[in-house]
DNA sequence: GTCAAAGGAAACAGATCGGTTTACTTAGAT
DNA sequence: ATCTAAGTAAACCGATCTGTTTCCTTTGAC
């Protein structure tokens, strides 16, 4: 195996651990031994845990970003169908086997320091979720997008957080309904400027 | 001090650090530490670790429940008013020094056993929170309060996730506006039978 | 074919983990 | 005053933690 996809690799296994059983409990030894790699090669790749956190945090953004938004774009073909089949994906994801809630949610709640590497990726990933969000509202001609896009962002956020927490994807179905209402709404509105919540 | 108010105290203190560090990084030996009592002691209140997780969010629901009713029932008189004084309620609690998200969704995030425990307590947790909000959806008179719990409890959620990846309460606000739209969307609606998401 | 870079297995280090035990002290009810 | 229940401090247990080191094998470029 390439150098490259090594590191692939472990990340990979990281990322399974770390979303099912968490940061902290999720230790080195058993990152190497689901990868099938020894102690020295994975501290070869990754100074410590901590950057291979942040490593398997950045992968994931990167991963999660990309198959995201092309279930969005093949889930419907209309601007504003786009805007509401966020909610579609989203429950695609959510009845995953191996949904466990969305890592950037859960490695915010072990690591509180507002300083940490750690809370700036998942700030960031939730802001990249927020643009796209808002770009989708843009194209659907809507009046508000921030606005809306601030609105339709807390909706996708508690549909994450309960469907975790009740372990059922119907939270998505919920969450488009409010989606949708919220988006004739401002349909009919008149185009007041909005502003971002971060 | 008391048997039972040195219980307390110890279980006070580890929902403090619970909520701050998370749970697996939270070692017995700083719980007795910050308490100020021997590890004797705390192994004569609590059999293991866990039965003090558990404790802690019990305690911390019990907490909780009455001062987040109190602060909703202070903050309005009126029913309708009630129902939006839930995200009021909220901004003060996102607003607070000692705020670091949602211990029950923290826990879930560290604890991913369907048949855990710890998640047990967080799904009843979160439906007390949903037949509050139910409640207060019925006093205001709502055609369909179960559909407009649903839809009120997934954006509470999702403020909640929101005001603790990007540190600020703003987002209580953003929540509050659409429950506003939700509410006298309902208040005009026919009245359909809503069901529960859990 | 040779040589260097990379990997594997395992020992090792020092700290911390959850949890138990020992020996001694305190406080309260009788 | 006495006796018991509960407390403390600290040693101790085996396991696990992150991270390093050693020694030996593999592999790929030249």
């Amino acid at each position: 195996m390439s150098i490259q996809g090594r590191r692939d690799h472990i990340i990979e296994v990281a990322i399974k651990l770390f979303c099912k059983h968490g940061f902290h409990a999720t230790g080195v030894d058993r990152i190497m031994r689901e990868a099938k790699v020894s102690k020295k090669t994975l501290y070869n790749h990754f100074r410590s845990k901590d950057e291979l956190i942040l490593a398997a945090l950045q992968q994931h953004d990167s991963v999660f970003r990309n198959e995201f938004m092309r279930d969005v774009e093949q889930l419907s073909n209309s601007p504003q169908g786009r805007v509401l089949a966020v909610f579609d994906a989203a429950e695609k994801w959510f009845s995953d086997q191996n949904f466990f809630g969305c890592m950037f949610v859960n490695v915010v709640g072990e690591y509180s320091d507002t300083n940490s590497p750690m809370r700036g990726v998942s700030k960031s990933f939730k802001k990249m979720i927020w643009r796209y969000i808002r770009s989708l509202c843009v194209d659907a001609g809507a009046n508000n997008p921030e606005t809306l896009a601030n609105q339709l962002a807390l909706l996708f956020e508690g549909a994450i957080v309960t469907a975790q927490i009740n372990g059922t994807a119907v939270s998505a179905g919920v969450a488009k309904d409010v989606a949708a209402q919220l988006l004739v709404a401002d349909l009919a509105a008149p185009g007041t400027t909005g502003t971002a919540t971060d």
